[in-house]
DNA sequence: ACAGAGTCTGACCGATCGGTCAGCTACCGT
DNA sequence: ACGGTAGCTGACCGATCGGTCAGACTCTGT
């Protein structure tokens, strides 16, 4: 009985054995998750899990390769593009954009980026942060480094750990009655405000 | 030959042991780290490490304790005082304090505090975290929550991100060449800026 | 009807984990 | 001088980890 019509059985059984491993890293983190968690947590058995990816480390890299690889475009478009301000306003846009697209992704990665060395696909990644904050530091001051910093990190963990803190918990509700797009504008507007002073609301 | 003049053995180890532990679940995180590999980078043994500290998670329980402390009378303060401009601006300085005097403890507690549930200092920073957040969210528009989430988000992981993806790099130079004083004056400003608004510099 | 490939699994392996325990050493009060 | 204790350690334990492998089941092409 193919829960999906006539879906290929091996990509379906990969795509779930990926989502199952991204939320479980995400959440539980890369080293606490064992392979028993994600199989029994996408149905399968743990031989399996190994059947369709070679390691459990190969199971990370498929699991956020996705996000990476927009991450990439994303950054290495705004480093060579000029820092005008519709360019930052660009960026905004698509950051927030990925951040929302890719949660799971984009917290596993923030938070075990850096315990996480060696693995390709977070290499690319942290490599991608060293280039956007290199295109931010240089020739700008503390301050506004700072406000950089404060704003892309800001945004992001306050998406991630919103998620972490309150997802599970009684307090569902209020971060649920707001849509992802009434998010994703008031996420814009902080944003702007940082990072385009001259663009005053 | 005593390391330091004549101080008592066993709070010395202690503390020995309690510094590296907190280096190491910060770096790599709790799971990821092992007693032998705490033990190895205090000087001790294996055995040493569960005779001063009943197992792994009471020497995390040791570690972040000091923190969690903190974060539980700043918010405290901050949640029955009202929310003037004066009490937010005293409570800014404050919590960059924490931010810049327990980074470590800091990094752990927000990367791992959702994957850590059940460690008691761990849940007591959890409901710390929800009161605060509790308190800046009733009779707060969305707008407002994103500012709140953003700027303190943003501070805790702009430290503590840049500690992670820089300092063991060949970038250290530039975030180091600005002292702890620098970066409290500047992340002072940005979140002056950020949370009250009337406050114009 | 049959051969073969694709998918999946249980049994099993060596390594490593957190934790226990008996014993070693050095120092302290008497 | 000596018994006791605090600090520390190596040897060891059961559990669990990531990973291997041979085989069972299903489906397809001929």
């Amino acid at each position: 009985m193919p829960t999906d019509a006539t879906l290929p059985a091996r990509a379906r059984a990969g795509d779930e054995l990926r989502q199952a491993a991204l939320e479980q890293f995400a959440t539980v983190g890369f080293a606490a998750t064992s392979l028993q968690q994600i199989a029994d947590h996408a149905g399968y058995s743990k031989s399996s899990v190994l059947y369709h990816y070679t390691s459990k480390e190969a199971l990370l890299e498929a699991a956020v390769t996705p996000a990476i690889d927009q991450l990439e475009v994303l950054v290495a478009e705004f480093a060579e593009g000029r820092r005008s301000d519709a360019a930052r306003g660009a960026f905004i846009g698509r950051f927030v954009d990925l951040l929302l697209g890719e949660r799971l992704a984009v917290h596993l990665f923030v938070s075990q980026g850096h315990s996480l060395r060696g693995i390709p696909a977070i290499e690319r990644g942290n490599a991608a942060i060293r280039v956007l904050a290199d295109a931010i530091c240089t020739g700008a001051s503390l301050a506004e480094q700072m406000r950089f910093g404060v704003a892309l990190a800001g945004a992001t963990y306050a998406l991630v750990a919103g998620a972490t803190f309150f997802d599970d918990d009684e307090m569902t509700q209020l971060v649920t009655s707001y849509s992802d797009d009434d998010v994703r504008v008031a996420l814009i507007d902080v944003l702007t405000e940082l990072l385009i002073p001259a663009a005053g609301r």
